[in-house]
RNA sequence: GGGGGUGUAGUGUAGCGGCCUAACACGCUGCCCUGUCAAGGCAGAGAUCGCGGGUUCAAAUCCCGUCAUCCCCGCCA
């Protein structure tokens, strides 16, 4: 007797409302249990794992390895001895793919219990990622990401893409990837920064990208990868570098917000705290945040926060407005680059600024220049030729409105939320200074 | 670019001059088990201790070099 509705698959997270049904599944063997002539199979999908019966069928039974790809066709059953009260009654088994070999990594166990270095989870990286703890991580990043497309997008905001092979170091800082660019030399771009602000004076006003950045810098931290996801946005017209912070605020806590919707078993997982984004995050200006840090914590910096005063001021912000955030603002010019707003009352600063979290780094932005002299005029100061960036200039020529705008790094952002150690976690693939593969 | 740490079965660790013929846990193989769920029981396979050199009667263990890797700082998201 053949059963039309069979044909179709049915997710392992719809299974406990279909007690009575036969249902179709596929995914993975998570684990077998043997017991004699009963087996316990937990098959696992995206959407989560189910314990499935199988009686009487040791031969077939038999075959079913660890991370082996089948077809399961049973009927769900409410037992009280199942894990969640229901189980599948397996009656079909079907084999898609057996492993070749053990798997190098233990897919079925807490990662705290068999424990895992982080260079064996990345250099089994598609294998790794079928682990529920360490996919986790990008799935939050995945809907990071998406809730930032959304809530852009409902203000206006249009979805740009811009070059990543450039023609000359952007911004100067930080070191370039050469790549051959038939027979010249081009560059991995390290930021969408002069682009985003063409489309802005390409009367677009308000844009975004999602996109990879490329830093060639030789670091090697926990916190940085020569290739990540930057989120940018830059919007035109705007009164001063406040309005900039204030969209941020209310996008991280809609991000935050849709995480929490869309994320609550990933967010169990890693035991993260979703954090409150206050209707204002404090803004402390760079110099005041040095002489805070100097005054309560006896910690020295000059010019700039270093990973410690990060640390600290976050400490600071936390016990003074209970909020893990801190805008750090008014960064000296010579501490930011050439586009940089300097500040009206006191043009040795800036227009600029940083956003902390949890101690981290994660955004930098600012108000940019918009009159064609003044930047003609900064990038002359800084030793630099106009004439290489006449690309850039040209569109400051004809009326470019006052504009800024930011860029949050997306690993940064989910290994903050998920308390990873290591930002590499928060990358399907990273990209650090010895690691090309896979 | 500067500094520190670590390399021992597939994985994670212990051992840090002789008792190491290298141990433990998970995984793997075989057998037993009809309620397992970090399953249990019995039996077994699997490592020239990253690599090269040196010291020593004796090296996984000490020294030098090398490679790999992790972390910190600078810089940054």
């Amino acid at each position: 007797m053949t059963q039309p509705q069979m044909r179709e698959r049915t997710w392992v997270q719809d299974v406990k409302p279909k007690v009575g049904e036969r249902v179709r599944l596929k995914g993975w063997v998570h684990t077998v249990r043997e017991l004699g002539k009963l087996v316990f199979v937990l098959l696992r999908d995206r959407t989560g794992t189910v314990q499935c019966k199988i009686k009487g069928q040791k031969e077939i039974a038999k075959q079913l390895e660890e991370e082996a790809a089948v077809e399961l066709v049973g009927t769900v059953v409410e037992d009280p001895r199942a894990p969640d009260g229901v189980e599948v009654d397996v009656e079909e088994i079907r084999i898609l793919a057996k492993p070749v070999e053990p798997p190098p990594i233990q897919i079925n166990r807490p990662l705290d219990v068999i424990g895992m270095r982080l260079e064996t989870i990345l250099n089994h990286r598609a294998l790794s990622l079928r682990h529920p703890e360490i996919g986790s991580a990008l799935k939050v990043r995945s809907e990071f990401i998406w809730a930032f497309r959304e809530y852009l997008r409902s203000q206006g905001f249009l979805e740009v893409q811009t070059p990543k092979i450039v023609a000359a170091g952007t911004e100067g800082g930080t070191a370039l990837f050469a790549v051959q660019y038939f027979e010249r030399t081009a560059y991995l771009a390290q930021s969408p920064q002069f682009y985003k602000q063409m489309l802005v004076g390409a009367g677009y006003e308000r844009v975004f990208e999602v996109g990879p950045v490329y830093r060639a810098e030789e670091h090697n931290t926990t916190r940085h990868l020569n290739e990540y996801i930057s989120l940018d946005y830059e919007m035109g017209f705007i009164d001063d570098f406040r309005e900039i912070t204030r969209v941020e605020t209310e996008l991280l806590r809609f991000m935050f917000e849709h995480v929490e919707r869309t994320c609550p078993r990933e967010l169990e997982i890693y035991k993260a705290e979703l954090p409150k984004v206050p209707k204002e995050i404090p803004h402390v200006r760079l110099d005041e945040a040095i002489s805070v840090l100097r005054e309560k914590y006896h910690k020295h910096c000059e010019g700039d926060l270093d990973p410690e005063g990060e640390k600290l001021l976050c400490e600071y912000a936390k016990e003074r407005w209970g909020t893990e955030f801190v805008f750090v603002t008014h960064y000296p010019r010579e501490h930011r680059p050439m586009y940089a707003m300097p500040n009206e009352e006191d043009p040795s600063l800036t227009n600029s600024f940083d956003l902390l979290y949890k101690g981290l780094e994660i955004t930098t932005g600012g108000q940019r220049i918009h009159d064609y002299h003044m930047l003609v005029e900064s990038i002359r100061s800084r030793g630099l030729d106009p004439q290489d960036f006449e690309f850039y200039l040209e569109i400051f020529k004809y009326g470019m409105p006052p504009h800024g705008g930011l860029a949050i790094g997306a690993e940064r952002l989910t290994a903050q939320l998920l308390n990873l150690p290591n930002v590499r976690q928060a990358s399907f693939f990273p990209r650090d200074r010895t690691r090309l593969v896979p």
